[in-house]
DNA sequence: AAATTCTCCTGAAGGC
DNA sequence: TGCCTTCAGGAGAATT
């Protein structure tokens, strides 16, 4: 599944493909995505060129002088480039067609979105109430501290949800813990600013060593789909329920926290 | 306001 | 072999 890694090394992949080109036209094959794609696509972008390809949380973001393409890709979704006249295959929902490119998403289960907004991306309603970049400075383990006052959520729901920072998803939220040595369950406001300390560096730190890998495995994804599980022999403990904790041997738990599944080792981690 | 539950969808995996 | 059931998951929306 696309997690931030995937999503910037997407990002890294398309930019240098479309960055100064200039849209030839629009398929919409199948606009029911998370939200309809408006059917105005092709006659808003036909003709107006790419002038930025950035990235917010897992939203990539197309600039155009005009406005900007919003595109999520849920949690099947891919972006490759193409040379044109390339058939479409099940699941093609979109294409943005380029003179001698085309860039096509593909999204069996359909989670994700392309929006088009005319205004600031980061005024779009999905994106203004974000809270900051993983790898930014601004996310620090004060940051987590500050806002963990209030609340009593287990930390992993506190850590994955978007408004706290983005980009932790569910494996590397399972991870960073891991490394961590925090229970997932254990409620946030019982955290140290210390120990918040430990858990901000690791999420960065997972996110990093990932983006790195995506880099890899992911480069040439013009010829296929980015392999899922490219990040695997990495996991120390996400899907690993049963198998022995690397750090102490006792069996990995898998349990639901907020309906997501936490995998942890309940001797490393308090 | 915060926490929990619901929802979208399909493919993979497990059971019989 | 094949059909049916269950589950996973990003994250906004709805509900408590």
């Amino acid at each position: 599944m696309p997690e931030l890694p995937e999503v910037e090394t997407t990002r890294n992949g398309i930019a240098p493909h479309i960055t100064d080109q200039k849209v030839c036209g629009v398929t919409i094959r199948q606009r029911q995505l998370r939200w309809p794609i408006t059917a105005r696509l092709n006659s808003i972008l036909t003709g107006h060129k790419v002038t930025s390809v950035g990235r917010r949380a897992k939203y990539l973001l197309l600039g155009f002088d005009h406005g900007t393409l919003i595109i999520h890709l849920g949690m099947s979704g891919s972006l490759r480039i193409l040379p044109r006249g390339i058939e479409a295959e099940k699941h093609d929902h979109f294409d943005l067609e380029f003179s001698r490119i085309c860039l096509r998403l593909r999204d069996p289960r359909r989670f994700g979105a392309v929006l088009w907004t005319r205004a600031e991306p980061e005024k779009h309603r999905l994106l203004k109430n974000l809270g900051p970049e993983p790898l930014s400075p601004e996310f620090t383990g004060a940051h987590l501290h500050q806002l963990a006052q209030n609340r009593r959520a287990p930390v992993k729901s506190f850590i994955m949800d978007g408004h706290v920072v983005v980009g932790a998803g569910n494996i590397y939220a399972n991870e960073a813990l891991f490394m961590s040595g925090i229970h997932p369950r254990h409620p946030c406001n019982q955290i140290a600013l210390a120990r918040f300390e430990t858990l901000a560096g690791n999420i960065k730190q997972v996110l990093k060593a990932a983006i790195k890998q995506g880099g890899t495995t992911l480069r040439d994804f013009q010829q296929g789909d980015g392999q899922p599980g490219y990040f695997a022999q990495q996991l120390q403990v996400y899907g690993k329920a049963g198998e022995p904790c690397p750090n102490c041997g006792h069996a990995i738990k898998q349990e639901r926290i907020g309906q997501r599944s936490a995998f942890y080792c309940s001797h490393c981690q308090e």
